[in-house]
DNA sequence: AAATGTTTGTTAATCCATTCACATAGTAGC
DNA sequence: GCTACTATGTGAATGGATTAACAAACATTT
């Protein structure tokens, strides 16, 4: 429920979808109650760092008892707003895009692709895993209002035009997998996913690890 | 060239990609010198953490000049180890598995995947983009000595056994995109890309941001 | 209902990273 | 060579996040 008076850290966002995920497996496995002590040892994060963050939320534990697995499904589903659906368009259908059309995130039944575009003739008029591929200068045409979300698998060099126009229909929220950084409006919210740049830092830790990581 | 003296920070290994990439970029244009206030115009990082950043690989730059672009391309290409290849598995050619074949990070000529492995029979046996895919339950003895990384594109369900027999042969370094946590040896380096959980830290920040982000 | 045990929520301490700001060391022009 | 700039590299300050540790709050047992 967000209560006002505290603030929520970066690093604490960045951990509500491993919380939210975590607490519906154990609700599926008919768990009605979790220590942070336990929680711990399932996700490896420390039961401290979990304590804090969930206390960011309000105040969902008792103490002497621990957290209702309920409680806690329901309170962070609140908070991804899991009850409505986000639908979501995609740009650029190569084989990273496709992937991720056919996959759906079928596990979280409010994440939905409904769209998709490419400039490619050969894919313009199909559909992928029963999303229809529009033509990318059709985008103002084709997108529905209720799209705010979009992914975004072109081309790194293609990006720079792809984003204005993204941000001309309304888009609000980018997931990019192009790590060519871009200049976007300060209303939009953008995140990339760099896979060559984590397989490369990884390498490196793994090649220089003296010490245990 | 990693000076012994200065300890290169977590953060800093995890730029050291993006450097690479854009100084790179610059040399092809045929840039003979940058500077941190201009570099940081280009990856949108700020010019003291550029800075600091560079100073603990040594002194590569000059004051009053910048830094030499060929250096750079020199130095951070020794960090990242180009010259030799590394050569690279992966495990379960679905969508993703495929996609991440086909792509080979190609604009990395030292990053190569070799062999793949899945346990679907009408996969066994073909090729992705002239990489051979092996039956999973052959890993031991289809696997060149020479491989040290690999990447898991199974289903989450599956990675609990596929890590392990992994670290049998002799992988130390394991990207993989199920998030589900395993535990592993204390000398592998693995590091996990959570592509759902990416998209709903995103929204939450696009749903909640009052202030820019 | 008292005693015992458990676990939270939070204060304080620590750690890690970023950012400021400038002395220093070099460049560039004359 | 001398002067006027310029940009690095780094101490010091700041900020953000993690971790330790414990009083307070509740559960459980007797
Ligand atoms: N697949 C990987 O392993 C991998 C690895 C690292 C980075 N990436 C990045 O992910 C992105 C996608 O990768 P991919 O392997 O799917 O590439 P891909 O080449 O297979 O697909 C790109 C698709 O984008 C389409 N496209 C090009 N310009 C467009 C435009 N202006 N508007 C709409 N569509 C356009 C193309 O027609 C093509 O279908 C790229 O930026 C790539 O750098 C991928
Ligand atoms: N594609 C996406 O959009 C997306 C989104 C979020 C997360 N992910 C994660 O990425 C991973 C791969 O996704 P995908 O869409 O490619 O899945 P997919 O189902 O298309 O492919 C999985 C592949 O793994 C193979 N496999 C299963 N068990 C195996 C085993 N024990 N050994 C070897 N191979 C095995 C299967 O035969 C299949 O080919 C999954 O963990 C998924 O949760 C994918």
């Amino acid at each position: 429920m967000l209560n006002a008076r505290a603030r929520v850290s970066k690093a604490t966002v960045r951990r509500i979808p491993l919380y939210y995920r975590a607490v519906q497996q154990l609700q599926q496995q008919g768990v009605k109650r979790i220590r942070s002590e336990r929680l711990s040892e399932i996700i490896h994060i420390p039961s401290a760092t979990i304590r804090r963050d969930f206390s960011s939320f309000g105040e969902l534990g008792k103490s002497g008892y621990g957290y209702s697995v309920d409680t806690l499904v329901d309170e962070f589903g609140k908070l991804l707003e899991v009850q409505d659906a986000e639908n979501i368009l995609l740009v650029g259908c190569g084989g990273l895009g496709a992937a991720l059309i056919e996959n759906n995130f079928r596990r979280n039944p409010d994440l939905n692709i409904t769209m998709a575009f490419d400039i490619d003739p050969a894919k313009i008029g199909t559909e992928i895993g029963g999303v229809p591929v529009y033509d990318f200068r059709e985008l103002a045409m084709r997108v529905t209002p209720d799209i705010k979300t979009a992914i975004i698998a072109v081309p790194s060099s293609a990006q720079p035009q792809v984003i204005p126009a993204l941000e001309g229909i309304g888009i609000d929220a980018i997931l990019t997998f192009a790590p060519q950084p871009v200049v976007c409006l300060p209303t939009t919210t953008i995140r990339y996913i760099d896979l060559t740049s984590e397989l490369q830092s990884l390498l490196f830790t793994a090649h220089h690890q003296q010490l245990a990581d």
